[in-house]
DNA sequence: GCTCTCGTTGACACGCTGCCAACGGCTGGT
DNA sequence: ACCAGCCGTTGGCAGCGTGTCAACGAGAGC
């Protein structure tokens, strides 16, 4: 061997991420219950208490890698194409759709929904958080935050169950997911109607 | 004492509903993992190793129970009151939140959304099936099963959301909530509008 | 009252997690 | 260039939780 692998002096932070990259492979295609720690210390080359070094626990190693993945939309809306209202959210869920379909496995595995788990539904209340800011900027930079917000992140569960009906149950295809995205997140956007 | 309480016979379907009704009641105050097969047994009053007798697995029990929990609404959604599909939608919508405000917390717990968790998954969308086939025959009975269905079941996912919203954020209040409801539902049952 | 069935129990073995003391590669000071 | 201290890294230990299994004994049939 010309460089040993095991054992070698690394940067913290290059640590930090080497861990949490080979972590955010396991968990990606097995379930939390079904990664151990010695998973995850051999997929990152290192020992099994690093981790516990580096994350405290198991647990805090899983929400680093839910954090990682959510907040991933740092690539701007701003870049929508201008429009109409309908031009202009039609662009933007194609931009949506095609980020889903390139990161399938990663998306369902956490973006399924929360797990019932309080830490996690925080993590992702944060990411939306962010994503409907931008939404409501790039298509609705007028309406008050107050009603429409929580409007927009409760979109957002359609937004999961639609993509699972077109990428794992096949109830829908690409072009008809998109329609209903369009339609609802239109819907969403309009004034209160009170029935 | 009178009668013990420990190590008397009982008849299995009795036993296995008395672990059932337990595990009930602590799955809905704890996540998964916070439960112990210990806690599940001491709850129903019972020795350990009979909680695998019955149920096989700690996870087989939790699948039990989140079935039991989600093929609840038996209730008939038959009795709406006629008139305009705007009127029986608020009516079903109305129906469906004085539902959640009674059971507020163990929905939160389950109807949370899916853990990610594929034997859960399968559950909960048998359970949207049903429920779908419900909403679509009480308000759409000449649509086309096929976008249709789907649509629908896509729209329990921003169902899911918006209760979150409104009774774990509060971003949200009922009339709000309703009124956001009945607008997407109204609009999901909408023909394909092709943008 | 006796016996057989089977619901029920408690102990055992194993895997996994979090903790901690010791090791040794790397860096800065001289 | 050498040495000493720092700190990234390791491996083993203790505790807990789960699933299995052989044996016990309550209740029913005769």
């Amino acid at each position: 061997m010309s460089t040993p692998l095991r054992g070698r002096r690394l940067d913290p932070d290059a640590r930090r991420e080497e861990i949490v990259a080979g972590a955010l492979r396991l968990f990606a295609e097995h379930p939390y219950a079904a990664v151990s720690t010695t998973d995850l210390a051999r997929e990152a080359g290192v020992a099994r208490g690093l981790i516990n070094h580096y994350f405290g626990t198991k647990r805090d190693l899983y929400l680093e890698v839910v954090r990682r993945l959510t907040t991933i939309p740092e690539v701007a809306v701003a870049e929508l194409p201008p429009g109409t209202v309908e031009q202009r959210a039609g662009a933007a869920v194609d931009w949506f759709l095609d980020a889903v379909e390139r990161h399938r496995g990663l998306w369902l595995s956490v973006g399924t929904g929360a797990a019932g788990d309080i830490d996690v539904d925080a993590i992702l209340a944060e990411a939306d958080e962010i994503a409907a800011d931008r939404v409501l900027a790039a298509l609705a930079p007028d309406a008050p935050d107050d009603p429409y917000r929580a409007r927009v992140r409760s979109f957002f569960g359609l937004v999961r169950s639609a993509s699972r009906e077109w990428l794992v149950r096949g109830t829908l295809d690409r072009a008809r997911t998109r329609a209903l995205l369009v339609t609802v997140l239109l819907a969403v956007l309009e004034p209160d109607s009170q029935v």
